[in-house]
DNA sequence: CATGAATGAGCATTCATTCAT
DNA sequence: TATGAATGAATGCTCATTCAT
C-alpha cells in the first residue's frame, strides 16, 4: 500500500523509531515546530545521527508525527461511527476529534494539512478520515439531526475551528464542554 | 500609562515607521513569522538599519503589527456596537472580527496572544476589545439573544475557532458565510 | 558583459571580498579543498556570515578563486602573445602557464575545468586562454616550430599534464627546468 | 618487513576483502575519494561493519586501493622490462604506466604519493617501480635513446603529468596516442 | 564473524542584531 | 539618521567509526 518496500525494522531499531515519534510529539505539541532537531534527539534519548537515520529531514519527522495523529483520529472515528447511531455519530465523533486538541499547534496544522495541498504520507489517513465524515454527515442530513445544507469542506473547517477554540480554553473542561455544545448546536437544523 | 517617552517623530522617520508596518503585515501575513527581517526591510523599501531602529527587536515588530490590528478591531467592534441594536450587537461584532480572518497565520496568533498570555504592550488594545465585547455579550444576555451560560472566555475561544474555520474556506464566500451562520446559531439559547 | 548589475561595491566590502579571495587562494591551494569555510573566514580576518555574503557558496568561492587564477593567466598569455615572436609566442606562454603551478590542486583543478563542462563563469576567461592559445599553436605552426598534427585540445591536456609534472618537483627549479625543456621538445615538429 | 603478523585468511574473508577492494577501486575512481564508506560497502556487497573490519579506516583501505594499483603497475613493468629491448624498454613503460591513467583521480593520487611523502605500505611497491625505472633509465641513457640529462625524479614527474594529461583525453584514442609521442619524443636526446 | 543501527563531532549555511560608513 | 556590510551563535544534516544483535 505504501510505496517502500518496508522490511520489518530491528527490535532495537523499532523502539528507537517509537521513541522519536513519541519524543517529537511531545516536544513539537508544548514547544512548537521550532525547536532543534537535537532537542528531540536528546527527549527521545538518542543521538541526532539516529533521528535522521529514522526520518531522512526534519519536515519528515513532523510528517511522521502528523501521520500518526491522523491515523489515531481515524481508527477513533471510524470505532465511533461503527458503535453509534447513525443519527448521533456525527457529534460524538465532532467531540471526539475536537477534543484532540491537546496537540495544540502541530495537530492543528495536521488538520489543516489534512484539508488541502497536503504531502503525500498525509494523504491516505486524511482521506480515510474525510470518507468517513463525509459519510457521517450524509446520514446525520438524512436522519435530520444536522443542517441540511452544511457541505463536507464546511464541516472540516467547523472541526479546525473547534480545535483551535479548545485548544484556548485547555485547562477548563467546563468551559470547553460548553463551547462544543455551542458547536454542536450550531451544527443542528434551524 | 506607557513606560517610554513618545516624542513625535520627525516626519520622515513616521512615514518608515508605516511603511515597516505595513510591509510586515503583508509579509507575516502572506509567508508566516518566518520570513527574515531583511525581507521585510526589503518590502518596505528601506534598510535592516532603519527596520531596527524602529523596532528593536523582530518580536517587538510583531507585536506592533498585532497592536495595530487589534487596535483596528477594537475601533471597528467599538463603532459597530455603537450603532447596533444592543439585542443584536453582539453577533454583529462576531462576524466582524471573524472576517478579519484574511491575514492568516499572524493575525491568529495576535488573537490568540489576546486571549491570555500577551506582552505589555498588547494588553491595552486586548482589553479595549475585551470590555467591550462582555459589555456586548451581557447586553446579548439580557436580551435574551445569546445563550444564558455562555462566559467571556469562551465567546473569545469561538471567536478564535470562528478565525481559524474561517481560513480554511478563504476562497468560499457562500461556505464561510454558512460557518459563519453555524456559529452564531450556536450562541444563541436553544 | 557579466549577467549580473554589478553596483561598484563598497571600499570596505570590496577590501574584505579580495581579502576573502586571496585567503581562500591560499588556503585551498596548501590545504586543499577539503578545508572549513570557518578557516578561510578566519584566515581573511573575517567572520563567516562576511564569507557567505559575499559568495553564497563554498563552490561559488572556489569558483571565484578559480576564475581569477585564469583571468591572470589569461592576461599573461595575452602579454606575452604581443611581446613575442610568433614562431615562439606558443613556448613562452606554454612555460608560462606550466609555471604557474605553484597553486597545487586548485589551479589544476581549474585548468582541467577549463577543459570540458566549467560552470558558466568559469566559461569567459578559460575561453579567452582557450582562444589565445588556439591562435598561438596555429602560428608556430605555420612557422614550422611546433608540431604540424598537434591539436589544440592535445595541447591543453599538455599544459595539464606539464602542471601536474611540475606540482612534483617544486622546490627543485634545476629540475622543473630539465622537464619544461623534455615537453617544449616534444612539442617541436620531429 | 611487514610489521603485522598476516595469518591467512579464511576463504569467505579473503572473498569480502577482495571484493571490498574491487569495489572500492570502482567508486573511488570514477565517484572521487568523497564517497560515503557505506557506498563502498553497499557496492562491495557487504555492511559497513565488514569493510571497517578489513580496513580499520578509510584512509587504510584507500591505501590498498593504491597499493593494488602500485602492484600490477609494477609487474606490468617487470614484464615489459623483461621482454623488451633495453634500449626500447624505458618508453614501453612508460606507456604502460600513463596509459593506466583510465582510473582518474585516485591513480593520480597513487603516482603522487608513491613520489614522496607515503604511508609506510606505500613504500615497497613503490619501491620496487622506482628501482625498476631507474635501471630502466640507466640503460636507456647508456643506449643513447633517452636524453642523458634526465634524472630519476624528473622521469617520475612526467608520468605523473602524461597521467594527468591523458586524463583529459579519455575518450579520444587518437589523441592520446599523440600527447604520448609528444612526451616520449622529448625524452629523446635531442 | 557479519550486519547495520547508533553515535556525535564536524560542516555549510542562515539570520537576528550591531556598527562603520 | 539611513544604509547595508559584518558578525557569529545556532541549526539541519553528513559520515567515519563503534557496538549491540
Amino acid at each position: 500500500m505504501s510505496g517502500h518496500q518496508e522490511r520489518p525494522l530491528r527490535a532495537d531499531a523499532a523502539r528507537n523509531r517509537a521513541k522519536l515519534l513519541d519524543a517529537a510529539t511531545e516536544v513539537f505539541t508544548t514547544r512548537g515546530v521550532g525547536v532543534p532537531t537535537e532537542e528531540i534527539a536528546r527527549a527521545a534519548g538518542v543521538g541526532v545521527g539516529t533521528l535522521f537515520r529514522h526520518f531522512p529531514t526534519k519536515e519528515a519527522l513532523l510528517e511522521a508525527v502528523m501521520v500518526r495523529r491522523l491515523e489515531t483520529i481515524a481508527a477513533g472515528v471510524a470505532r465511533v461511527a461503527a458503535e453509534s447511531d447513525p443519527a448521533d455519530a456525527l457529534f460524538a465523533c465532532f467531540r471526539l476529534i475536537a477534543e484532540q486538541s491537546v496537540g495544540k499547534t502541530a495537530l492543528t496544522q495536521a488538520l489543516a494539512a489534512a484539508g488541502v495541498d497536503v504531502h503525500t504520507s498525509l494523504r491516505t489517513p486524511s482521506a480515510a478520515i474525510h470518507t468517513l465524515l463525509a459519510d457521517l454527515l450524509h446520514r446525520a442530513q438524512q436522519a435530520g439531526t444536522a443542517r441540511p445544507d452544511l457541505t463536507h469542506p464546511e464541516l472540516i473547517a467547523l472541526l479546525i475551528g473547534a480545535n483551535a477554540a479548545l485548544e484556548q480554553l485547555a485547562p477548563d473542561p467546563t468551559a470547553r464542554q460548553r463551547v462544543l455544545e455551542v458547536l454542536l448546536t450550531g451544527l443542528r437544523p434551524r
